[in-house]
DNA sequence: GTCTATATTATGATAGAC
DNA sequence: GTCTATCATAATATAGAC
């Protein structure tokens, strides 16, 4: 038997180092988190971050491919799904889908934050390389909703894109504030629920006679 | 004449060093932020920041105390004004109100998001000192909106609170990641409004013969 | 109150043993 | 491929001149 039959084997240092690197990055960012950290996070030597990636920069694109190697397939398998509903709908799917996907990713929710705020590389070839291509995947969605009559056609649709992406991620981003402030625990599932249901209420209404 | 009459002389070298603070910290967080940068951007030398503020955690705290006047004047101007309104007017009152502020002021929304994400000390003080009375304001304006049947009542208030700053917050808060995945500019005043307006639409729906 | 100079620690990177 | 030891740099904090 070779010596791996699957690349994701998921207990070998190098996988270990991805996982912890992708949650430094997200609660510390990119200059906040150390490459001690990670390493101990990881349980591995510090020397080991260099030999598999060959410096910090590297590392974090690493980490990020590997963020979105579970978004882009989650969105496929929605949009694939979508084509079998209506407009409304397909909106209804998009926004469980995506809520579902910030609360069990909030690292990611963090991640893309982070780097969204500030110019520099990262931002230019995280944006380029995975935002653009995501951005072009959710707008058709956008605008048939406004053709159908769901949202309104005058707005251009990258306001909506990111009034769905803020309502749906902020409370999971803000995990720990929420909280100290609310005392909920945005990890419960009904939470979660919950969640969707006011994300979906604000966007469509409430629920109409034909929503499942 | 005394050397001042006023306590917020504004061109000050402590004045400066706070101004310089909150950029900085809401570029790049508590850790990511160097004292040094601080000091350069401010245009002092490095030793002043100890003299005024004695280490970087009290240097945090005095540019977050500062950062909040502006926002807890603005806002008990609103619920001022929303006396005179029905609960559709207060909420319309209060997402203009709000959009527009984070559009004003992007590092504050970003330093929020920064500091809520994590627990630790920072977090802890920044919530118990000003998140919380935010919050208690906050909420009666959530509740009423829910009693006169524009919210649902089955979802606990604390979703809107959130949903309301994702909505308004994130698109300024990635205003750079926004630039360049869709091209438009939202320190653009027009762009300001556009956004209010989608937010609005979101939660309140299509505009009705009453609104202003 | 302002500034220079420096002590101390933390960080990213890497050489070299196993 | 893994780990230890170390180097060079950059960070916070502070002592002390002006």
């Amino acid at each position: 038997m070779a010596k791996a039959a699957t690349v994701e084997a998921g207990t070998d240092a190098r996988e270990r180092i991805l996982r912890a690197a992708l949650e430094a990055f997200s609660d510390s960012g990119f200059n906040g988190a150390t490459t001690r950290e990670i390493a101990a996070r990881a349980g591995v030597p510090l020397g080991l971050l260099g030999y598999h990636f060959g410096g910090k920069p590297k590392l974090w694109r690493a980490a990020v491919d590997r963020a979105f190697v579970e978004l882009r397939s989650g969105l496929d398998g929605v949009l694939a799904e979508a084509r079998a509903s209506d407009e409304r709908g397909r909106l209804r799917l998009l926004i469980r889908a995506h809520v579902g996907f910030v609360a069990r990713n909030p690292e990611f929710v963090r991640l893309m934050q982070e780097e969204g705020k500030r110019r520099g590389p990262r931002m230019r070839w995280l944006v380029d390389r995975h935002v653009k291509p995501l951005y072009a995947a959710l707008l058709p969605l956008i605008e048939r909703a406004q053709a159908a009559g769901i949202l309104p056609s005058d707005i251009a649709p990258v306001h909506f894109v990111y009034i769905l992406a803020g309502s749906a991620g902020v409370l999971f981003h803000q995990a720990e504030e929420c909280r100290r402030v609310a005392g909920i625990d945005v990890g419960d599932p009904a939470v979660v629920e919950t969640h969707a249901r006011a994300v979906e209420h604000v966007f469509l209404g409430p629920p109409q006679e034909e929503d499942s």
